[in-house]
DNA sequence: TTTTATGCAAATCGTTTGCATAGAA
DNA sequence: TTCTATGCAAACGATTTGCATAAAA
């Protein structure tokens, strides 16, 4: 919400030009629902999305929020995640720097990281057993710092997304 | 399903103890599924398994595969999996070794590893963004070097699972 | 006008649960 | 006997789909 960035602006073009490339149509829910979406910086899962576009735009249905999502994902614009709570979360991607995750088993907290060594392990492994790697997933379950701290205690809803460079 | 192993006793020999230190019933479907599900070596989903229980015992319904194999997973028998086809796969679970996965994308074929040094990589991380970590998931996707060179063309149904130490 | 998208409700899929009955302790 | 487990069917929550209508091209 409030301010539009640069990058927002860009996700928007590259979507209108991937539903021009296939042919298809140009909608207000479909502008309503991709703009919510660059606009949130979380993991959010449709429910959340559908909630925010309805403040948006009333009458958008779950049906439409859950079409526009997966082509969203099928344009490369969304990354699907499956976390711990039986519903998907969409996050933006950002088709340069795929990163992985780090989560608090207590307050629910999100830490995006990459780290480059691991990476390498992780090719110099699958190449030992013959495999060619086109993409991974890794995501390690702990309990961060403030929790074992004391000092949180509730639920952290939203997350803001910063990937951290290790 | 044949001969059954040392290992599986033991299992299963487990299995009895922990219903007793639970006060809970020893009952025929309970011992059919566990004995198919540890003589099982695969990735089995619940509906897998349900069919296989069935050639022993026609009668368990799918419920009491779904109670069993929860049972399973709280007494640290059974390990939950989410790959990427909506349904949960459960294996065996060996408390001493947790392992990685690295699954093919053309034929299914899933190979499990280890890899120390990954592992230190992992807590090194973790430690400097403050966290402490419980445990982690793994996933390496890509294409295994059968279907590379044309050699696999079907889905590999059943994945012997044998822990490479890389 | 032609064609695709929407919104709703119904369908689906994996999984869980309520309840009357069967079976273990 | 007492109490838990089973099997069935119904309930569930997330997601998808059929269809008549609305809107884009």
């Amino acid at each position: 919400m409030g301010v539009r960035s640069r990058i927002q602006d860009e996700r928007f073009a590259a979507f209108k030009r991937a539903l021009k490339e296939r042919n298809l149509k140009s909608t207000s829910q479909r502008d309503d629902i991709a703009r919510v979406f660059f606009a949130t910086n979380r993991h959010i899962s449709v429910e959340e999305l559908y909630n925010e576009v309805r403040t948006i735009s009333p009458r958008v249905g779950y049906a439409t929020v859950y079409r526009t999502v997966r082509l969203l994902r099928e344009c490369s614009l969304a990354a699907e995640r499956h976390f711990h709570d039986g519903e998907a979360r969409f996050e933006n991607a950002e088709q340069e720097h795929h990163h992985d995750h780090l989560i608090c088993e207590k307050c629910g907290k999100i830490v995006e990281f990459t780290n480059n060594e691991i990476e390498d392990l992780q090719e110099a492994v699958a190449k030992k057993l013959g495999f060619v790697i086109s993409r991974h997933k890794m995501e390690l379950y702990g309990v961060c710092a403030e929790c074992r701290s004391g000092r949180r205690v509730r639920r952290a809803e939203s997350a803001p997304a910063r990937v951290v460079h290790t």
